[in-house]
DNA sequence: TCTTATTGTTACTAACTGGTAACAAAGATA
DNA sequence: TATCTTTGTTACCAGTTAGTAACAATAAGA
């Protein structure tokens, strides 16, 4: 018995970090978080209402989505301001095991949490596209197309990258195959800007 | 009582494909399964020896890849032959619900049965890589990067769509926004078909 | 010093999980 | 008719789940 509610709270959010990056969101119980932080699960409920607030208070402090407020110049090259933004998408992909977890349990459960980090996350990509088709002197949707089909395509191959090797013959678990990837969405971008 | 085995292998079947169309795989249970059909749990021990070969018995029946074995021609124009590929493969995605609980459950979860179909997919997925590749006069890899980008965003999408209506402002639940997906990925082959 | 709020432990509940044993009913075979 | 196999029902098991009640220990304030 310490007594110091500071630290026992850390030492819940530590633990949640741990499951989460292990085995993602999805099988998460009170039960388990309990038993591995050697904590009494009713500290979860006075310190965190439930589950979902001490998830929350974890999803608070691992900041996801400052990396994505690029700012981007009013003038100058889209070009290697896009493939830029998307090299470091995928370089925080495939980093951020969480991030990962985060992305799979969107695709598998809704409730509060990710609604919220749905509607920031929606938010900070539409404005994103915006300036990025503005500058590229592009029509909007078309940018809003094209970012979202490679968008996808990153995500999903990094979600499958921890349930499976290879997709197509790419391997998904080598810095090898995630370079050839970045190269064929380069190659991409720069096959949509020559048109 | 009805003492007719065949029937009641099919209510089992039936009713599992309902509850995957439904929920999908993730979160099944024999015992929901034996309450919702309204047979005993252990008929499935002992018709499918486990929950897992109920569902296995459900995936034989519901063949996922007879679509996927198109026959590519040995010449021609590559050019509509790979657009239309991929319109039916977005067809094939907002058509079938246990398709694209399928392929969820693929990224959350490992299973003798997952790795079996994963294995097929990969070698038909090759193949046709392969075909298409040579159809086109392009390099193998060029051709499995882009079409491990397409079917990695359309799937993306597809699974997204039923947990979340709008991603980047497109509307991921409506004919007309999967068209403007659909035209995305043509215009995204256009380009690289012209480079 | 007495009271009160906070921090924490233990033990419990009711509901649900996968899995099985024991038994009954029906049909086939000898 | 007597026996054996198949089909099905019921009731149970041990383990786990989320959630709470009751209590102990410590600290802060009056």
């Amino acid at each position: 018995m310490e007594r110091d509610r500071e630290s026992t709270e850390k030492r819940l959010i530590d633990t949640i970090g741990h499951m989460i990056e292990q085995n993602g969101f999805e099988k998460i119980g009170i039960n388990a978080v309990s038993a591995q932080s050697g904590v009494s699960k009713i500290l979860i409920y006075r310190y965190f209402g439930s589950l979902d607030g001490l998830i929350m208070a974890y999803i608070s402090k691992h900041d996801f989505w400052l990396n994505f407020e690029f700012d981007i110049p009013e003038g100058g090259d889209a070009l290697p301001i896009v493939k830029d933004m998307f090299r470091k998408y995928v370089a925080q992909l495939r980093t951020d095991a969480v991030l990962r977890r985060l992305f799979r349990w969107e695709l598998t459960c809704s409730n509060e949490i990710i609604g919220q980090l749905r509607e920031m996350r929606e938010r900070a990509g539409v404005e994103m596209i915006r300036r990025v088709s503005r500058l590229a002197g592009r029509a909007e949707q078309e940018g809003a197309v094209v970012a979202t089909l490679i968008t996808a395509a990153t995500t999903y191959l990094a979600i499958l990258s921890d349930a499976c090797g290879v997709f197509n013959g790419l391997d998904l678990q080598s810095d090898s195959g995630w370079d050839t990837i970045s190269k064929g969405v380069e190659n991409l971008i720069d096959s949509v800007f020559a048109k």
